[in-house]
DNA sequence: CTAGGGTTAG
């Protein structure tokens, strides 16, 4: 407040001057900052509307602020950073200012600053709604965390909003992505209400999970319960047809798609190119890969794979070739494909070469799945030492498949010394794998090592399993 | 005052 006497005057002076002024046309109203704020396209013109703001002391313009936080925290051209500088000047944000932010965090690379910023919601007994669930359950599924999903769930329950069906879909889609899919199946059952993306989401879970059958069933009761699958449900169904062998069913999908004239984008065409690749019709396959308009890398390692599998290696490699051309990035899971390849063909040159170039060429650093090609591939052209080699210059641990596929190349190519420390690190691994006693067994008769033979027989009589590690400096009293 | 979901590779 003004002094009395400051005010006074104030209202003379103004009572003075609307007096003594001729009569005029208003001036131009400044233009509304909400309307400017709507209109925002890039952060420069976000930063030049802050400062209006800031300078007009207009900064607790709720109506702006929230234009302004939706441009930088949700779009393209914003600035998350920003954003939450911007959030953090403002007073007293409403649930739609929170809700906007948990939003931006939820799907970045933060999520837990979504559950953070929840909590601090909370705290300042700003009451979430409908629209704080679907996001915060986003970045619990982002997370993949099993424990937040369950917090927010009660939560969800305690503010009576789990009848909404964008929480039921969240919820549904935060237990999939948490491998906990008999908890999704229960939200899912227990909803009141479901919607087409519910049931996509229950169904894309399973296929998810390794559950191709249980997507396959749930889809029938869909179908039985009168929704029209739209392709975003057909992809994950397609996806589920791929895992199970279901060819036929898949093929009906193709005609329904045609039938319906439904666009056929990247994501649905891609699980109808493995759908065909998966189940071995790569003619099938390689027609609609050629007719696709929009491909990306997933499709490409679709076919790739899919050509790999079914022993088309130079196919398979072509394809490689032609990715170079139409300038997409190969990524870690083509070049699995590509070795495979090699190694179906017994391509040792290539192979090698391409699994050079991974780091060099394309700066993808290989994983242990690309190691195991090479190991396979070194092994079944006999380099058995090289492969155990290159196995020990892992910065992992050999798992058992790629020691499985030394084993094999040891057994085919009589290396009982290699085998040997092969079938010790098995053992490590799983304590009760006969099978690789069987094969060192009988490579040891092959050789005609029968002592050997005699003392591996004891020891599998006496299920002594545990004392192979080193076993053959065992006595056989031992 | 405002807003939101589900999809493809191994």
């Amino acid at each position: 407040m003004l002094p009395r006497k400051q005010q006074l005057f104030r209202r003379g002076l103004s009572v003075h001057c609307s007096l003594s002024l001729t009569p005029s046309p208003p001036p131009p109203k400044p233009p509304s900052l909400s309307i400017l704020a709507d209109r925002c396209k890039s952060m420069d013109q976000l930063k030049q509307i802050h400062a209006q703001m800031i300078v007009s002391s207009r900064i607790q313009d709720n109506f702006a602020a929230s234009r302004l936080l939706s441009f930088c925290a949700l779009t393209e051209s914003g600035d998350l950073n920003y954003a939450s500088k911007l959030f953090n000047c403002i007073e007293e944000p409403n649930s739609f200012m929170w809700n906007t932010m948990i939003r931006a965090y939820a799907s970045g690379s933060q999520p837990s600053e979504a559950l953070f910023l929840y909590i601090k919601m909370r705290f300042f007994e700003v009451v979430p709604g409908k629209h704080t669930y679907p996001f915060l359950l986003k970045a619990c599924s982002n997370l993949g965390s099993i424990l937040s999903s369950k917090q927010v769930h009660t939560h969800v329950l305690k503010s009576g909003l789990d009848l909404d069906l964008h929480v039921v879909n969240g919820l549904v889609r935060a237990y999939s992505v948490s491998k906990k899919i008999d908890y999704a199946r229960r939200v899912f059952d227990e909803a009141l209400e479901r919607n087409l993306s519910i049931w996509t989401t229950m169904i894309c879970g399973y296929a998810q999970n390794c559950c191709p059958d249980d997507a396959l069933e749930l889809f029938d009761e869909m179908i039985v319960q009168g929704f029209e699958p739209n392709g975003v449900t057909l992809a994950s169904v397609l996806s589920a047809c791929a895992q199970s062998g279901c060819l036929e069913l898949g093929d009906q999908i193709r005609l329904f798609i045609k039938r319906k004239g439904m666009e056929v984008g990247v994501i649905l065409g891609t699980a109808l190119v493995h759908m065909y690749a998966k189940n071995g019709a790569i003619s099938m396959a390689k027609e609609l890969f050629d007719n696709l308009l929009v491909k990306n890398v997933v499709t490409w390692n679709a076919m790739i794979c899919g050509l790999a599998a079914y022993g088309h290696v130079d196919e398979a490699l072509t394809l490689f070739r032609g990715l170079e051309r139409e300038q997409i990035e190969p990524n870690d899971r083509t070049f699995v494909g590509v070795l495979s390849a090699c190694c179906h063909a017994g391509y040792l040159d290539v192979g090698r070469k391409i699994f050079d170039s991974m780091k060099s060429m394309y700066g993808i650093d290989p994983k242990i799945e690309h190691y195991g090609c090479m190991v396979d591939m070194l092994g079944r052209s006999g380099r058995v030492v090289e492969a155990e080699e290159l196995m020990k210059s892992m910065t992992w641990k050999a798992d058992v498949v790629i020691l499985g596929a030394l084993l094999a190349a040891c057994k085919n190519h009589g290396n009982i010394e290699v085998a040997e420390r092969v079938v010790e690190q098995i053992l490590e691994l799983e304590p009760h794998n006969h099978g690789v006693f069987v094969v060192l067994s009988n490579m040891y008769a092959e050789a005609g090592r029968w002592e050997e033979v005699s003392k591996l027989r004891k020891l599998m009589k006496k299920g002594n399993l545990k004392k192979i590690p080193g076993w053959s400096h065992v006595d056989d009293d031992n």
